[in-house]
DNA sequence: ATGGTTTTTACTGCGTC
DNA sequence: GACGCGGTAAAAACCAT
């Protein structure tokens, strides 16, 4: 069943691919189109699309956090994604459906036979089938692109994405999708699929690369949760900390006391409360002051996206802890 | 809605290069 | 002078009630 889909997608993903001018056209960084003032090249640099020759910012909103400044795995799905459907509505058939009436009369009111109507009465199931058959491949063919796009712009691996697109497709099952977009949902069941699989991304990380807002998100997710009664445990520091000290730059060494600070920090009860990414921040920090290879506070605030003044914080109470748990080690 | 907690924002002074 | 760091107050975000 699952295995279908994929395959599926996949060969969708090739017919598009081989189009010629979606090739042509697809830069890693720029994307052009024509300025409605001055009919002059459009660039999508940094998020705007801005005109090359009059200046003009077209579609300020519609930043695409795309994934070329992050990507370490398979860029070519990415452009390809690009290119693919808008994020919202397309829930349903857009209203260009067939619709067979349940009444079995012929257009001008007669009753039909016998014979008719146990051949109407087929048709309808037939096109009901085939009807929410459609819209279901449709959608789920669009959520998994955005999570495969999503996904490899956060180096998300496979395992994590399969449960994602699980998570997802209950959700449709339970008719959870309409009134809310796709992108909210699929992003969601990838915040929660990553917390299941022991290798969370932060909100804010989803949030980067998705399409809709972090706080679209979190709604999203709340609703999806407690609709399927999905158990997501608390993401803890330590889960947190390969990744971030990974983009880093840590040695192990650093990361090693790092993570010794946070069990510790966890064992005495002092991490309750406090966010995850809060904590590896100022672990991190800690840790780099012992060791010798020594971060910034803004850098570690930067690549875990946390504030210098919370890195102080929990730098201050780590430090408190890890003094009185080892005595006099002093930095 | 409310109140308590955490995090962020904005601003400060200090020391160092 | 720019930068890193430490601190503070107040606003904002978050959470449980």
């Amino acid at each position: 069943m699952q295995q279908r889909t994929f395959t599926e997608h996949n060969t969708a993903t090739k017919t598009k691919q081989s189009s010629p001018s979606e090739q042509t056209t697809e830069d890693e960084t720029t994307q052009e189109t024509s300025c409605p003032e001055c009919s002059g090249n459009i660039q999508l640099d940094a998020g705007e699309h801005a005109c090359v020759d009059c200046g003009l910012i077209v579609e300020e909103e519609h930043i695409d956090h795309g994934p070329e400044w992050r990507a370490f795995t398979s860029t070519e799905k990415d452009s390809k994604s690009r290119v693919g459907s808008p994020t919202t509505n397309l829930m349903h058939d857009n209203g260009l459906s067939t619709n067979i009436d349940w009444r079995d009369k012929d257009a001008y009111g007669n009753a039909i036979s016998n014979k008719k109507r146990k051949q109407m009465s087929r048709l309808r199931t037939w096109n009901e089938r085939f009807r929410t058959r459609d819209s279901k491949d449709r959608n789920l063919k669009m959520a998994l692109t955005e999570l495969d796009r999503m996904s490899s712009a956060l180096g998300i691996p496979k395992s994590v994405r399969q449960v994602a697109s699980a998570i997802y497709r209950r959700a449709y099952d339970e008719g959870l999708l309409p009134g809310r977009s796709t992108e909210a949902m699929i992003s969601s069941a990838l915040y929660a699929a990553a917390r299941q699989e022991g290798l969370p991304r932060s909100l804010d990380d989803i949030a980067h690369v998705a399409r809709v807002e972090r706080k679209e998100i979190s709604r999203t997710y709340i609703y999806m949760k407690s609709e399927l009664g999905l158990a997501v445990p608390n993401p803890t520091a330590q889960e947190f900390l390969p990744r971030y000290s990974a983009n880093l730059g840590l040695s192990d060494e650093t990361e090693q006391i790092a993570r010794d600070m946070l069990n510790k920090m966890y064992e005495g009860g002092h991490a309750s409360g406090k966010a995850p990414t809060s904590l590896v921040a100022g672990a991190i920090y800690a840790a780099s002051l012992i060791s010798d290879d020594r971060y910034t506070q803004a850098e570690i605030g930067d690549a875990v996206d946390v504030t210098a003044v919370t890195i102080r914080n929990r730098y201050k109470e780590i430090h408190d802890v890890y003094m009185s748990s080892l005595g006099d080690i002093s930095f």
